[in-house]
DNA sequence: CATATCTCAGTAGGACTGAGATTG
DNA sequence: CCAATCTCAGTCGTACTGAGATAT
């Protein structure tokens, strides 16, 4: 899209630049992770591990955003790769545990650079201070307390 | 999602947060643009024949970030109902004039009332300036210059 | 019995593509 | 002959739902 030539009532609308911009950042982290035959959702998971340790599958989806369904699909195609654990809990075995695997924890820094260098492709007009600026204010609107 | 217990590199990353956020927002329009029976898009579609006048829909689908093959689709719906009138342009017979209709143009500026409030509840955690600014940023993101 | 977790199959809608018809 | 516009059929990926299996 043009935004200098969508109407004003668009151009001013936070829900159709929110769907704009989700559009295009999709493809340029897309381009990142295709190159390491994941999807973007995988980053999600790792992160989560990484910071949080072992969790389940709800403690992951709730955290990262994604459907308990999903997370069935992601997690399966991370251990099959060997990039994530999956037990089942002992303390309760409705629950698997997930942990992440040393070759997770390793690609996961690679993805940081990668994915680091795709958020400024894709915030390339706005400057420093204006980046971290629009990060609160999305964190807030989010509905960070 | 809640972005308080969402991992740190997840939370400080604008293709997330606009991921989540272009979810949030469009449950929040959705419920306006269904209580019309309209679509998301066609919004869109209306604003910018109000803005720019009659146009053909290449036009209406650069202005409004949609694909060609949904104008199609949107505009039949549009037309159909009386809310815009679709000929054929006799300078260029390949093209369409869309124009909007008096009922149409009714139809937006009860859109427009509606829409603002659904944009107020869905950036309810920011103040007045605050989403002034966060719209100056998204459009600078997108590409305005 | 009620609830929680995981899994699987499937649905509805979204962004996009390819190809054909028509016109310039 | 090539390019632009519109249309249609269809593809692939997304957010989500319902229901079943297992366990608490």
């Amino acid at each position: 899209v043009d935004v200098d030539n969508a109407p004003d009532r668009l151009r001013g609308m936070p829900s159709w630049l929110f769907g704009q911009l989700s559009i295009k950042a999709r493809r340029t982290t897309d381009e990142v992770m295709d190159g390491h035959g994941l999807h973007r959702s995988q980053y999600g998971l790792l992160a989560s591990l990484a910071q949080f340790g072992p969790s389940s599958q709800t403690e992951l989806g709730a955290r990262s955003g994604l459907d308990r369904s999903d997370v069935v699909r992601w997690v399966d195609e991370l251990a099959a790769r060997g990039l994530v654990v999956r037990d089942r809990d002992p303390d309760d075995r409705r629950r698997n545990v997930i942990s992440l695997s040393a070759s997770g924890r390793r690609l996961l820094v690679r993805l940081d650079a990668e994915l680091a260098a795709a958020q400024e492709r894709l915030l390339a007009p706005l400057t420093a201070r204006e980046r971290e600026q629009l990060i609160r204010l999305l964190r807030r609107a989010l509905g960070s307390g």
